[in-house]
DNA sequence: CGTTGGATTGATATCTGTCAAGCCCGGTGG
DNA sequence: CCACCGGGCTTGACAGATATCAATCCAACG
């Protein structure tokens, strides 16, 4: 029979609402810390299961800041853009994930958000946010925390860009994918990639081309099996070996 | 005669310690929005006129956060490294800038700061900022709005690393440190860069070569003036048509 | 004045982007 | 049910940008 292990769901598994406390999330989510008073009084002020179809803005470099959203099935990329149209893709983000924080600096959004799928939400009024920060210990903490690791992932990501060759961006592109799945439950060595090519490519500061050879290349060396989106890790050593392998 | 706009103090000025409310940076520091009670109770929590010296540590990976910092005078530079030592350089920070926000994640630093000159620093110990964060809302509005401009810079980053030509990528930089000594004041067409080739080099994304050279090219075409770490700006309009020219 | 480390310049190699063609999968309509 | 698109993905040939290697050059400092 084998073990079935769940993959990573991609489409939205139901729409009833969920509380917090049960939902399969929590652990990764603000309500981490929380107690069930708390969790109350944090509750009352999210909306549950925002959806957004393929292809629609969460929101846009400059939007109000309104929200602080959380994804829940699904995934979003978010991107930044300069004067000439030109796009680089800072982030996908999986169930789990939090997104919104980088509208604190001037109450606008710098940055665009967009589902590579139809999502699944939830959102927390800022206005409310800032309240329940000044009350709730708590929350505060688990906040910065969650601001922390959103400077480490975006610190991760000039590193890759900014020291690594392509190969060793993949491979590490791909190690982390399998250790997000991995915290979450799900299957650390087959999983399907949320985003097209195009975007892959995009985020990893490389042509698309450049990106399928090197897809074709680990195929061929045995390190992973390619099917379009659907990836399987079968030499995971030696997947970490080429993300280490930085430099030029 | 001409007009002696000051340059901007790379050595400290002088060590006497000035309340914060006097300090020429508040505007862009913590204070920023206080009223004079909440500046009280935030000063007694702050430890002024730290010093560095040159190459000095100020928190390496790992450490355990204790304080937040704000760079007084002289500069610091964060950088990230993988496990095989390659080293990518993620910020340099100059007076008035706050650094140390890398680790709210898990209470401990995920990248080293060190002095890329002698320096002086204030510092305010997380404990008491975290209550601090409970009691003043102007202090916790300021702070977010920090982090915000934190993350805004990293994404900024990787949006010179992913999508930018070498020469766009020093264009681009010039420019914002242009801005960065505009805003407190200094000519923004006269400055000494902080940091030597090798660093800036590496916080490009680039070779020492590639930089020098393009250093002598920007020099050959007139738009900068350049002796060593001196830069003059001759032509801030093409300078920024050249930063703006992003694609490879 | 010699030494040392940073900065520049030149010659060459290599990686990766660009252009172009073809493939394959999924969807649509007859 | 099958044929035909169309878009995303892959593969190949080639060119160009940038890294690497090596040799000076220069400024700062003792």
């Amino acid at each position: 029979m084998g073990n079935p292990i769940p993959t990573f769901p991609i489409r939205p598994p139901g729409s009833k609402a969920v509380a917090c406390q049960n939902c399969s999330l929590n652990a990764f989510c603000l309500p981490k810390g929380l107690n069930r008073d708390e969790l109350e009084q944090l509750e009352d002020s999210i909306q549950k299961n925002v959806k957004l179809g393929k292809k629609d803005y969460l929101f846009r470099r400059a939007d109000p800041q309104n929200h602080i959203y959380a994804v829940k099935s699904g995934a979003i990329k978010t991107s930044l853009s300069t004067p000439e149209g030109e796009e680089q893709i800072l982030g996908f983000f999986l169930p789990g994930d939090l997104l919104g924080f980088d509208a604190f600096a001037n109450d606008a959004h710098t940055c665009d958000a967009r589902a590579l799928d139809d999502t699944l939400l939830c959102k927390l009024n800022v206005d409310d946010f800032n309240t329940l920060m000044g009350q709730l210990p708590n929350l505060r903490g688990q906040m910065m925390r969650k601001f922390g690791c959103e400077i480490e992932r975006e610190q991760t990501l000039s590193l890759i860009l900014g020291q690594m060759n392509t190969q060793a961006r993949l491979a590490t592109f791909l190690v982390s994918m399998s250790r997000r799945n991995q915290v979450r439950g799900f299957a650390p060595r087959e999983f399907a990639l949320p985003m097209p090519r195009h975007d892959l490519a995009n985020y990893l500061g490389m042509a698309v081309e450049t990106l399928s050879r090197l897809f074709s290349r680990f195929q061929e060396e045995g390190i992973i099996s390619v099917a379009l989106r659907q990836i399987s890790i079968n030499d995971m050593k030696r997947l970490n070996a080429l993300a280490h392998h930085t430099c030029h």
